[in-house]
DNA sequence: TGTATGACGCACT
DNA sequence: AAGTGCGCCATAC
């Protein structure tokens, strides 16, 4: 576990319920700009069980990173939907949800 | 040592 | 709106 793991993970920690943050946001609030891919590699070998809430996290076009109708897709918009950031149509509110503001 | 590959992003067609 | 190209960085082979 390295430093910039540390700060990724502080960063996802802080999104509020309800509210979305993109890779490359999280890359640059955690002081690592340009660095999206980064985030995404830990959160791919971050477990799904984790008490992080990994699905705020989308991409800068306000999808979801994994393939549509993969298990991955399936339970990050349950859970988005859960909190009302997304709807059943797997429509995401990234505009309205974005964090920070 | 190179090369390919990702839960990415941005600029430019 | 949808593609394409290139930058970015850790890993796997």
């Amino acid at each position: 576990m390295n430093e910039a793991a540390q700060q990724f993970y502080a960063v996802i920690q802080a999104i509020p319920e309800g509210r979305l943050c993109s890779y490359g946001d999280i890359a640059k609030l955690a002081g690592l700009p340009g660095q999206a891919r980064r985030v995404g590699k830990l959160l791919s070998q971050t477990p799904s069980n984790t008490k992080l809430p990994w699905f705020r996290v989308i991409n800068a076009q306000g999808k979801i990173s994994f393939p549509m109708g993969s298990d991955g897709y399936q339970r990050q918009l349950e859970a988005l939907i859960q909190e009302g950031s997304a709807d059943a149509s797997g429509k995401v509110y990234w505009r309205q949800r974005r964090w920070p503001d």
